[in-house]
DNA sequence: ATCATATATATCGCACGCGATTAAATCGTG
DNA sequence: CACGATTTAATCGCGTGCGATATATATGAT
């Protein structure tokens, strides 16, 4: 964000992080359409599907925390995610209250054909591997403390 | 994004910079809440203002070229605005394709309502003014790279 | 001037993201 | 064991993003 002096918006968007991030975000989703549109996948479920390929059979809660999502966005995903083939949601019989999402054979041989991915986004980026990952560790920081300050807000 | 080695998704999301700017836009955003929930405004809507506060008078394309966004997105979100009292949308007698989008007495108040709000989200991110401005141009210049990236690709 | 083309905005449908609420299962304390 | 409190998902409504399409205005070649 700009410098809290007498006027903050006298320079529109440019000087905001916030900004940047956003829209970095939406550069990020228009650079991965091509690849995604060849899987048959959205962003979030292309970003769901690599938490469940690196640790599958998670639950619900469980794929929210790592995605910063809640259920009342995961629910409708997965059940996408189910109707595509990719996933198999079923109540854990340990603790009814949970749903367990798994790969189906088809989920995983979806690995193996995005396996290219990353590396067609890292050309896109025009950055080399080393300075991707420093610039991503700075930017989970910024999260980081964001979320914890989120956290400290009354509810 | 990971290294582009044999097993790609072994890590899971933390290794892809599109997931730390993908949570960090989602952490953002509910850091914001609580300010903007204030002016009664959503997150979307406070960056088109912040847009319109620098450059009154900017028609739907060029409040679209600052916001990486197309008309699709942007008229219902501007219609909300209008409905609020914010701005005013009248088509340019000059052009009459284009609409000009004007900020209204209360749009230009509410710019003093929100002053303060910078110096909130400085302090949520826990950073120095000079750091954030230093990795917000470095997100910037990643935008800009991954947009001109998505420009060579064929339509 | 005419008509095809280009430009600017709007409309529609679908997939998120999330606040608010609901429903069901489990836990905790008596 | 009973029963209120907690936990986990699901559901609903609304506001984005965006692909596809539609509409209206402006431009350009003849």
């Amino acid at each position: 964000m700009p410098a809290a002096r007498p006027e903050p918006f006298a320079n529109g968007l440019n000087p905001f992080i916030c900004f940047a991030v956003y829209s970095a975000n939406l550069a990020f989703s228009r650079v991965y359409k091509p690849f995604l549109d060849a899987l048959g996948l959205t962003y979030p479920q292309y970003l769901a599907l690599v938490s469940l390929w690196a640790e599958d059979d998670q639950t619900v809660g469980q794929l929210g925390e790592k995605l910063f999502l809640e259920s009342n966005t995961l629910t409708p995903l997965l059940k996408r995610l189910e109707a595509l083939g990719h996933i198999e949601r079923n109540r854990d019989p340990a603790d009814e209250r949970q749903v367990r999402v798994r790969l189906t054979a088809k989920g995983k041989a979806l690995r193996e054909q995005a396996r290219c991915v990353p590396e067609g986004i890292l050309e896109a980026s025009g950055m080399k591997l080393d300075a991707l990952h420093e610039l991503s560790s700075q930017i989970t920081a910024l999260r980081e403390r964001l979320l914890a300050a989120d956290a400290k807000k009354p509810r």
